[in-house]
DNA sequence: GTCTATATAGCGATAGAC
DNA sequence: GTCTATCGCTATATAGAC
């Protein structure tokens, strides 16, 4: 790990702008959507000069989602030093889910049978994220439901999916479209029918 | 109401044809990666002829929400003869919306900003439709939050669009996926961690 | 590596014959 | 109303000068 050169460094720097502005547009309108002349546009460079950095549409989406991975891998070890329940932990995971998401952080996940899609499954750095996100939540679901916090009749998979899925809820932007909500009470709302159900307990 | 003739059952026809493929594609591709010749392809006949009985894209797409939506209506419309508590009713309709969508039958929302979102919002059929869905659901939640089986702490629109949000639940193609669980359990696991929550009760 | 300019392909939509 | 053929546009991706 030699000291990077200043020529390194504008470059990184231009790489980490390329791929914020590619994170927002994704969040905001999907991959099919996004193109990459926007991109270009938004980043202030021309659009040839972003194939230089990224040899393809797929691969920029590849390089925003696993910068995603990057940070929720950041803020689940930080959350693992916490003093908690497991489930509080899972909580907590869900919770940074929703505020990215409603920051326009969130990269929408390719949906269905994307060209994105198969892309992803071919890229090494994404596919190891996920998996590291995967165990890491997997460790406090199995404790959770040894614990009986979490309810152990659940499949593990369907208790992951569900806090993943948390991530592109459609309930996010409608309720706040209703106006009627801050931000913070949006994510309180979703957080508690998520855990506890829409049923009185 | 006179009786249709011959030529016009046989058009009509057609286009449920073309709806029922629509409808398909949408739900397996979503609207941006859906094209038109597919459906064409799909239906059998050539693109030109596609345009004559509907004259956008988005037409297209709209009829294939409209008629889900008949069909939910339809649904609704039996399920509120059956004697049963206001929350047995709205499981009732999230568990057929599951099922349409794993049916690969459920189109998906327009995500965003779509061409399709504004579309849709101008159509008169499709927000007719939408109206009477919602508010078909929105008795039986406010009777569900008066007799205290759903909670009366939620807002009823997070009860409302929680449900709604069942049909393009990620989850349920994920759990499918991993082939461990029949569609039904699938099915019944994501309804009891909506109306139960992730915890133990 | 950055730019301007262009190649190439696919898409939504239409023309016009039958 | 159905077809074949094509328009017009936009998108991804590249060539080539600097």
């Amino acid at each position: 790990m030699t000291k990077p050169s200043f020529r390194e460094r504008v470059l990184q720097a231009r790489e980490d702008a390329i791929v914020a502005s590619v994170n927002r547009l994704l969040a905001d309108k999907g991959f099919e959507s996004m193109t990459v002349d926007e991109v270009a546009a938004d980043v202030g460079i021309a659009k040839a000069s972003l194939y230089k950095h990224f040899p393809s549409k797929e691969a920029l989406a590849a390089a925003a989602m696993t910068t995603v991975l990057d940070r929720a891998l950041a803020f689940l070890e930080q959350e693992a030093k916490r003093e908690a329940a497991p489930v509080e932990h899972l909580k907590a995971a869900a919770r940074w889910t929703m505020q990215v998401t409603l920051a326009g952080e969130m990269p929408s996940l390719p949906s269905q049978n994307s060209t994105l899609r198969t892309a992803l499954m071919q890229h090494r750095g994404y596919l190891d994220r996920v998996m590291m996100v995967s165990e890491r939540l997997g460790t406090w679901i199995t404790a959770a439901q040894a614990g009986g916090e979490i309810d152990p009749k659940l499949p593990a998979e369907a208790v992951l999916y569900t806090i993943y899925a948390r991530a592109c809820d459609p309930v996010l932007p409608f309720l706040r479209a209703g106006g009627r909500l801050s931000d913070e009470q949006v994510i309180e709302v979703v957080l508690a029918t998520c855990f506890n159900g829409l049923m009185t307990r």
